[in-house]
DNA sequence: GAACCTTGTCATCCC
DNA sequence: TGGGGATGACAAGGT
């Protein structure tokens, strides 16, 4: 099959080369675009990738003309709209509504890129150059774009002169054998019969004389879309495309250019005639047969360049558009953007007079959708660039653009989206790949913690026990996190809430403790609760009750609710070593239950067995009234009630150390209570701060995710905008030798690589600069 | 019986 | 200067 097929291809690109070297006019895309797809296909093969998309003419198409489903027309279609869906779907990265805009770089008659002579450079900002299309009269001005671009031809001399000459009979016996090639793959022998081919001409030339006069009527688009002009001078025919549609006849110039240039054996760096008439002119002999290489068909290689595996950059280009299609929200996208029925990637071909430059791409209105200024595309710097001054430089749509830079900084985009191996090609000096401006954003650090955390989510975990796993895996402060399961924990944090206040006021920390009683303990004072009061005196008790509180893990309320908090259970501690060791020896602890049912004199007995050591010493020296007064008296109360009494030193001394021990206690009780809620607190505050870097570094998934989705993306479009331009000789650009860049105004400039590498070393040095 | 926890106590600092 | 709060350290007792 691959053999048939060059040899097809070869048959046909000779009979093309002999047909308009005699001067008539054929049009290898009227063949290939509308009346023999099969063909077209099986030159070119069955993709979109080497569909010249006619940019200009995708309003036609997205407008909803009719589109024949076998119409090659549809996979100009698909790839408009799929360039569209992709520019759309940039509004997700909030990039503020920005053109792109190629420039392209004037070749010289010489082959060479007149980077040093500014009298050569074009600017096609000028109204006869490079159409704006941005208005809404965009058909209007298409439309005489149209009428202008075959005289802009044939003023750049692309189209074969009408060379009157007749076939000599080695030519007709090589289209005789390129018919019957043709026959037995299936063409019908009418498809190449000239004279068949002119009646239906004329009958085109009928429908499209009164679809001129009205070139948007819905029907006669579709039709006009196959007429052929005649050319008023040469009689030759041409395709005419609806508004807009003239690129198809300047891509047909292209690869009848492209199959020239194939046949002369000039290399990539051969001086180039200056007009198409004198590259005829230059063609060696017609009695030459022409040698055909097998690399016309990449758009972005130029001839001596290695071949890329086609096959390979169409699966790549077809992933990344399945990617895309999966990706992008349409609707979404449609509702966001409300596209008017006006293409907004329009392209306009139209030609300058004396303009060298034969073909001009300007992806205009090539909304990237939401560039942002803070997340806008390309660096002001690129404004610095020497456009007006440098002839390397010509603008295609220097107007009505916004900003599409900063992020990506004024770099060389070749760099920056080609693979390597695009980059790289054959004699490729250009130097060092240039940085990739996002490569810094994910970076190998960002992308371990981004794998980490899509392992922990794949794992099932939720960020926020990835960050804890996190955490807990490099941590290193040997303090359990985890203390809030605790059931201490969960007390100490009951309690924490009342813990500011509980030092001030005994009785406001016992009336809210009704839930969490225990944890109140007696921290804030001894039995100040006038109950214990009440029933220490009646029972004659002469102190607090600090075991009853202990016993009860100092709480004022009833024992019998510890029962309730199953958590407490293992927490009954008796620390009943402040009792006298007599009461010790007879102390028989009873379950906190048996408090309930007990007498009031158990009850006694069973206080008593719990009064602590300064209790019974204060009961063995007499002191008259009980240690919670003692203690929790203020001041001037407690000098008063000193004076009341007659008490000896001894006596004294036991009461202030009574005093000092209590308020000590409570002021212990207090600390720990403290430094437990200031554990507890800073627990909350890790796990809220693990919260926000769990939702931060989700957040920073996203990003990059978009990140990397929309370098994929203007990637792509790169590649497409790229492998679209060709220079004055409708070769392709060489990605090694050229590179698009974008400007500061928002502009897309074809510079050649040396400049982008030199741009792209004094972008690196500013950071480096700015570090220092 | 060791390890750990809880609580009370002391010493000290500071207000 | 004494009272008292805060806290580290220690000991005792419990688990």
């Amino acid at each position: 099959m691959l053999s048939l097929k060059k040899y097809l291809t070869e048959g046909l690109l000779q009979f093309t080369i002999l047909l308009s070297l005699i001067g008539v006019r054929v049009d290898v895309d009227t063949y290939l675009t509308s009346q023999l797809p099969p063909l077209r296909e099986i030159i070119l093969g069955p993709s979109s990738a080497y569909t010249q998309t006619q940019f200009h003419n995708l309003r036609n198409t997205l407008d909803g003309y009719g589109i024949h489903p076998k119409s090659i027309d549809l996979d100009n279609y698909f790839t408009a709209r799929r360039l569209l869906s992709q520019v759309r779907a940039l509004d997700r990265f909030q990039v503020p509504t920005t053109e792109v805009n190629a420039w392209l770089v004037h070749r010289d008659p010489e082959g060479s890129v007149s980077g040093t002579q500014p009298s050569s450079g074009l600017t096609l900002e000028s109204s006869s150059g490079l159409q704006d299309v941005t208005g809404p009269d965009n058909g209007v001005r298409e439309s005489e774009t149209e009428q202008g671009f075959s005289e802009d031809l044939e003023d750049l001399g692309a189209v074969a002169p009408p060379v009157s000459g007749d076939l000599t009979k080695e030519d007709i016996d090589l289209i005789d054998i390129l018919w019957r090639q043709d026959i037995d793959l299936g063409a019908g022998r009418e498809v190449f019969d000239y004279s068949q081919r002119q009646k239906e001409q004329d009958v085109d030339k009928e429908l499209q004389d009164g679809g001129e006069q009205d070139p948007w009527a819905g029907e006669g688009a579709e039709a006009l879309a196959r007429n052929l002009l005649v050319d008023g001078e040469t009689g030759e025919s041409f395709p005419a495309q609806v508004p807009g549609g003239e690129d198809q006849t300047a891509l047909s110039l292209e690869e009848c250019l492209r199959l020239l240039e194939a046949t002369c054996p000039f290399g990539e760096n051969a001086e180039f005639p200056a007009d198409i008439s004198s590259i005829t002119e230059a063609v060696p002999s017609e009695s030459e047969p022409p040698v055909l290489q097998n690399n016309l068909l990449s758009p972005l290689l130029t001839g001596t360049e290695s071949p890329f595996d086609l096959e390979q950059q169409w699966q790549d280009l077809m992933s990344i558009m399945e990617m895309q299609a999966m990706e992008v929200n349409t609707s979404a996208s449609e509702i966001l953007y409300n596209a008017p029925p006006g293409d907004p990637l329009s392209t306009n071909y139209s030609l300058a007079p004396n303009t060298p430059i034969n073909q001009n791409v300007s992806l205009h209105q090539a909304s990237l959708g939401g560039c942002s200024q803070d997340f806008s595309l390309f660096s002001p710097e690129v404004e610095s660039l020497p456009v007006a001054g440098s002839s390397t430089l010509l603008p295609l749509v220097p107007s009505n653009s916004t900003s599409l830079n900063s992020t990506f900084g004024s770099t060389n985009l070749a760099g920056f989206f080609f693979p390597p191996q695009l980059n790289g090609t054959a004699n490729d000096t250009a130097g060092p790949e240039l940085p990739d401006p996002l490569g810094g954003l994910l970076d190998e650090a960002m992308l371990d913690e981004i794998s980490l955390m899509d392992l922990a989510i794949e794992e099932g975990f939720n960020p926020v026990q990835a960050s804890q796993l996190e955490e807990e895996f490099d941590s290193d402060s040997g303090l359990s996190l985890d203390s809030s399961h605790s059931p201490s924990s969960l007390s100490s944090s009951d309690g924490s809430s009342s813990s500011s206040s509980s030092s001030s006021s005994s009785s406001s920390s016992a009336s809210s403790s009704a839930s969490s009683s225990f944890s109140e303990e007696g921290a804030v004072g001894y039995s100040s609760d006038s109950e214990t009061l009440d029933l220490e005196e009646a029972e004659g008790a002469v102190g607090y009750q600090p075991e009853y509180s202990k016993f009860c893990r100092m709480s004022y309320q009833d024992p019998s609710q510890l029962s309730c908090l199953p958590y407490l259970e293992h927490v009954g501690h008796n620390h009943t070593y402040n009792m006298a060791p007599s009461a010790l020896d007879s102390a028989d602890l009873p379950p906190p239950s048996a408090l309930k049912k007990g007498s009031k004199e158990k009850q006694a007995d069973f206080l008593d067995k719990q009064m602590s050591r300064d209790e019974h010493r204060a009961r063995a020296m007499k002191i008259p009234f009980t240690n919670d007064k003692i203690i929790n008296l203020p001041v001037e109360e407690f000098n008063e009630l000193l004076s009341k009494y007659q008490l000896s030193e001894a006596q004294l001394s036991l009461i202030r150390d009574i005093r000092r021990r209590g308020k000590n206690k409570m002021a212990a009780q207090n600390c720990r209570k403290r430094k437990l809620d200031t554990i507890l607190n800073l627990e909350r505050d890790v796990e809220d701060l693990q919260r926000d870097k769990a939702r931060l570094l989700r957040e920073k998934v996203e990003f990059l995710r978009s990140l990397r989705q929309m370098k994929q993306k203007v990637q792509s479009l790169y590649q497409e905008v790229f492998g679209r331009l060709r220079d004055e000789n409708g070769r392709p650009y060489s990605p090694s030798q050229y590179a698009l860049q974008y400007a500061g105004d928002g502009s897309v400039l074809l510079i050649p690589r040396t400049m982008a590498d030199q741009q792209a070393r004094r972008q690196e040095r500013k950071p480096k600069d700015r570090r220092k």
